[in-house]
DNA sequence: TTGGAATGTCAACAACACTGACTTAAACTT
DNA sequence: AAGTTTAAGTCAGTGTTGTTGACATTCCAA
């Protein structure tokens, strides 16, 4: 349906990739995608008691420790009381350690012990070695595409995040 | 751990790409950027009785008319409990139409209808709002490598249906 | 001291996935 | 013709993850 396009003059400059067709095809990519890159950690999680919301916590929580519960919270995205589960669970099975803020007592600083660590590395081992995979073959600048393409994708806050982490760990 | 890696000379050419700091960066630009991705349709779908889910079954749908359930089930990757689920809906509310197969009478063959188009075109038109927009502002060179990292991302069986569906629309 | 912010908890609920067991009908296979 | 396999659908139960709404506690600040 209205897209039988052909290479017209785009005034000038070939826009070819902007067609309802590529855009989908671009869907599709991020969807199919999307499931091989949590394919490893969900099997590894579903052995255990765990999901992905606890993988993604852990994530975070190594990724930049000492973060307190709001700041988690506007990374992922999800309502206190959804992390709140997730977290008592990590608490309590000795994953991530909760301290009292010394500045702000209200505030809860989030830790990872040596377990939780242990488990992020699992975790992100399996992940990652797929995501070395795909770079190694795609190669250094279809990388730097990828992750422009993505980088624009973002909401503005979660973009905020994502830059935030970057120069951190950086 | 085991990241103060600097630009040692990697036996000739730079794999830098390849470190673990890039591929965590990689692993959180793809999670925030599938938020961005699916916060349009989620956010038309939460004023109806639908979700997520049931945007895939209709995108793929209308994207290979005539498809067979189990051919969905495929390519969605859930159980047939799931998407039947899914399906006895969007059936129910004249969005799909199930047809009995002329060779082979024990499959059913889906196809969409104009409501169910509609629908379609409502979600698709807000997810690909977006994307059109990344796509702009990254550049064409930028979406070849998304395009070709994501394709090398996905579960060899995904990235035959992804394929598939590639020549289908071309 | 009153108001607001941060955190946490309880309860109820919905979406979406799963497993397992079973039925029906059609199509094959021997 | 009888038996097996395949495609689809159904029923029941369960688990993870998300949501609201209501409420308590603690602490900071006006």
């Amino acid at each position: 349906m209205a897209d039988g396009r052909g290479p017209t003059t785009n005034s000038g400059e070939s826009l070819l990739f902007l067609t309802d067709e590529q855009l989908r095809q671009g869907t599709e990519a991020m969807f199919f995608a999307y499931r091989g890159f949590t394919a490893d950690p969900d099997r590894i999680l579903g052995d255990m008691a765990y999901g992905r919301a606890h993988h993604r916590a852990v994530h975070f929580i190594n990724r930049a420790p000492g973060t307190t519960v709001n700041n988690l919270l506007n990374i992922l995205g999800v309502t206190k009381q959804s992390l709140n589960r997730v977290l008592r669970t990590l608490i309590a099975d000795g994953l991530v350690i909760s301290k009292v803020g010394r500045n702000d007592k209200r505030e809860r600083h989030l830790f990872p012990t040596d377990k939780g660590q242990a488990l992020e590395q699992k975790l992100s081992d399996a992940q990652r070695a797929r995501m070395r995979a795909a770079f190694r073959e795609a190669g250094p600048e279809s990388v730097a595409g990828f992750r422009k393409v993505l980088e624009a994708m973002m909401d503005p806050e979660m973009r905020k995040s994502y830059t935030q982490l970057k120069e951190t760990g950086a």
